[in-house]
DNA sequence: CGATAAAGTCACCAAGTGGTGACAGAATCC
DNA sequence: GGATTCTGTCACCACTTGGTGACTTTATCG
């Protein structure tokens, strides 16, 4: 049982930094919080991990942080005779309901937005390449639809995505966005229902 | 001249707020960092301003930080036999344009975006006085458009809106969004024909 | 002028940050 | 057994942060 103590507590390092994340975002990510959180030293994790952001890759590798976009369109099976409009309004408002699940995923998101360095690199390289995955199993799943022939409506479903994850992100500090109440299921029924009008109106 | 001093260097110090903003964001917006800036003793923060959050709200009430939906509105003046759709996609592109040159304005959204706090708080209801005023001069430049009678429609709105904002946002860190390149003025032109075209198809 | 009130400077505090070197205890290998 | 390697603990460093009290300088007013 030589390294299996080791193990055990760079695994208690790596969780802090998930747990720490999810709780109070990546402001208060640092090298004492960790050490803290995990209840572990902090000259451990220098040992361990050498760095923080080798201590990042590390935990994005192995955290699914991402939803995995394969997983959720096969929750939400194309129908037979599904019309493309339908397919691409059922996988948005999917993608909205798991990133609703995702709190630690919110806040990447937050933080990709807001700072450019070698952790956030970390962190988007991972996530590219589980979209990347995820697109190759819609193109089998829907092969009419992916990817839109038109720049344009490429353009229409990246607003739409992008209009989605604002609207969450937005809603976590405040809870109007132009009349809508986002802290009422009902209001978020509202803009389920707008993806779907957007894209039965193409 | 007793107090003309004390108003130069009171100014000089809710300038160093909004350098600092524009520069590097709300990260490093300390008290040390604003003085630093402003090439002023610290203490004369607290001096006439007592308080950092009392200080943002003076800089949050004389910076007009947020773009007057009343002026970019009277920009685009609604044609006479324009359609309500047609006047929709200008006034959100406009906004767009609008965001793009205000860097100040784009990390306050983020700053709103990922805390609660009293400062934000501050600049949160400088902003919500803004855009009711803007609505009001909306309403009158269109009475037929706004606000939307069907709340689904409203909620389209909100989602293109808040979809312009995430891409700016998103491509200020980040070239790809979804198969688009937002560093290109191309792809961005796509975006507005995107919202061109939920518009018209609605 | 001299007295008073304001403007600005400086030194300091406690607390937190990232980071490192020296040490004790235990497990390993010969 | 003993020597060495590894895990973990502790104390410490330099630096930054928010915040305050004591001081000097400057200007104003009578």
């Amino acid at each position: 049982m030589e390294s299996s103590k080791k193990e055990k507590t760079k695994q208690k390092i790596i969780e802090a930094v998930g747990s720490i994340i999810a709780e109070s975002g990546f402001q208060n990510l640092g090298i004492n919080a960790i050490a803290r959180e995990a209840g572990v030293d902090k000259v451990l994790i220098y040992r361990y991990f050498t760095d923080l952001p080798t201590l990042l890759r590390q935990f994005a590798l192995q955290s699914n942080y991402w939803p995995s976009l394969a997983e959720f369109v096969e929750h939400s099976p194309a129908q037979p005779n599904e019309t493309p409009a339908s397919l691409a309004s059922k996988v948005l408002i999917n993608l909205l309901h798991e990133l609703q699940k995702r709190p630690m995923t919110q806040e990447i998101i937050k933080w990709e937005l807001l700072e450019k360095n070698e952790l956030t690199e970390e962190l988007d390289k991972a996530r590219k390449e589980m979209i990347r995955e995820g697109l190759e199993s819609m193109k089998e799943l829907a092969p009419g639809m992916m990817p839109p022939r038109d720049k344009k409506f490429l353009a229409v479903h990246a607003i739409v995505c992008a209009g989605l994850v604002h609207l969450l992100l937005h809603s976590k500090n405040k809870e109007e966005f132009m009349g809508l109440n986002l802290k009422t299921k009902e209001d978020w029924q509202y803009v389920e229902e707008g993806v779907k009008l957007i894209f039965e109106s193409l």
